[in-house]
DNA sequence: ATCGCATGTTCAATATATCGAACACTAATT
DNA sequence: AATTAGTGTTCGATATATTGAACATGCGAT
């Protein structure tokens, strides 16, 4: 006699939950380990292991059995991706922000409790940030997170925290909510966010919001790089250089900039 | 009395297919939609659908009612790319290539019947190739496909062709199998592939391949272009560059160079 | 405004996937 | 070489998802 209506399609959601679970170990996982792993009879399991094969969403290694992802996973990427117009936008102002500071520099907008990079623009050279395009980022601990959540009420920001928590990622990582409502209070009046080792350590970024013709927080672009290359001395051309990329961004989707008391 | 080992897993497939449907329409597909396209019942649609949304997969819009694919799929993308080391070893070389060239830079590889892009590297400007990362294109019309089946066994090629066929994409197609045959036997004495706007009108492109320390076919690199970017001018100088960087991939994978009547 | 058309959701019967046990197989251990 | 522990697959009973019909809702047309 449980509620009726608890999943109407567990098989489904095995399914996600085992690609999810294979994505993430680059060696790929056996049919035991995912059935451990995820509370799966290995008997199921296995139907639904040959099912996404059969659909070429995951491909077995012939000697380990071992299972991966499949590149037709990828296929799927471009739609996600389509039908964010913040994307076109950025990407030749995120170009040139590169080019001007020779740093990472990376597009995000706010899923669920997540940041999310849709847009990733490298500089030459053999310093690699270790993101991608999909990659999901906490709120709490990360400079695009921190300027995406300045700008969304309360309330949401509250509902994030609870449902995701501020996993301490490094000594510097801010784990109380006081704290981070400081931060962001920070965040709002300099118009921009810093991630002073708060994720990685050894990395430092910065990040500013974007926001739409609506006004509302729409992406933030953030620029990430070693310690040594954002430093007190690089520090401000980096964030003027940032600052200007964001509001041109925001511009371009329609954003008018707010009543300053500029004019006097 | 069907056979019992159909498909174990109809909601699976289904899901998949759902998604594989969404992904291709940027202005996302209603339940009604999908259920005709797949012929799905629509209350079946109705409850994957459902999952799909649960776990993020998928999102609803709130106004039309229509499912767009949801970033979730991305964060897949990783484990799909990952261990891939050709990728790894071929980035910087492609980077220079695309810099000598000014072209767009693909990497591809066989997966099933197709080529896959698994890296892209763009040149700075307008001109854009409507490509990405997990695309997929038939052999028989691109470059990258030619110079990879070039070096394929004829029985896998067969294979390849009675599945996916040869769709006539543009007028200049090559549509039978003698021709198709005839023009591989050039890729590999030439060392290289032309894709003379086979696949897109107004697009030229070029591909080579790239061989393992086994000497086996593992990837090929790519230029595209538009057909005034690569005309019969400079047509000689992007093949060189290319089959160059293609050379270079294929020996920092170990492959060591077949004996040539070079040293007389 | 009213009518039709199309869409999405719910329900209960039925067809189907699921799961524990048993099996076959391999790899590592004694 | 024999034993053990671990893995993946098959099988049939059973619990479950599936499905067509019915319902409710929204939209455009007359």
């Amino acid at each position: 006699m449980t509620s009726r209506t608890e999943s109407p399609s567990v098989s489904v959601e095995r399914a996600l939950a085992i690609l999810e679970a294979v994505a993430q170990e680059p060696d790929g996982l056996s049919n035991a380990t995912i059935s451990r792993k995820l509370q799966i009879p290995k008997s199921s399991a296995s139907y639904i292991l040959r099912t996404l094969e059969a659909q070429h969403y995951l491909n077995r290694e012939e000697a380990t059995g071992r299972y991966r992802v499949g590149l037709k996973i990828l296929s799927l990427s471009r739609g996600a991706l389509s039908g964010l117009d913040v994307r076109e936008v950025a990407l030749p102002i995120m170009r040139h922000l590169m080019e001007k500071t020779s740093l990472t520099c990376h597009l995000a907008i706010l899923d669920g409790p997540d940041a999310v990079y849709i847009e990733k623009v490298e500089p030459p050279g053999f310093i690699r940030m270790d993101t991608w395009v999909g990659r999901r980022m906490r709120v709490h601990a990360t400079s695009v997170g921190k300027a995406l959540v300045a700008h969304i009420p309360q309330e949401r920001l509250e509902r994030i925290l609870s449902e995701s928590g501020m996993e301490k990622r490094t000594a510097k990582t801010i784990t109380t909510q006081p704290k981070l409502l400081k931060e962001l209070e920070k965040v709002r009046t300099q118009g921009y966010a810093v991630d002073d080792e708060e994720n990685n350590i050894g990395a430092r970024c910065v990040g500013a919001p974007v926001f739409n013709q609506h006004g509302q927080i729409e992406a933030a672009v953030g620029l990430s790089g070693t310690v040594n290359q954002v430093n007190p001395q690089t520090m401000a051309r980096i964030v003027d250089a940032l600052k200007d990329a964001a509001r041109h961004v925001s511009m371009q989707l329609g954003y008018r900039a707010p009543r300053r008391n500029v004019s006097g």
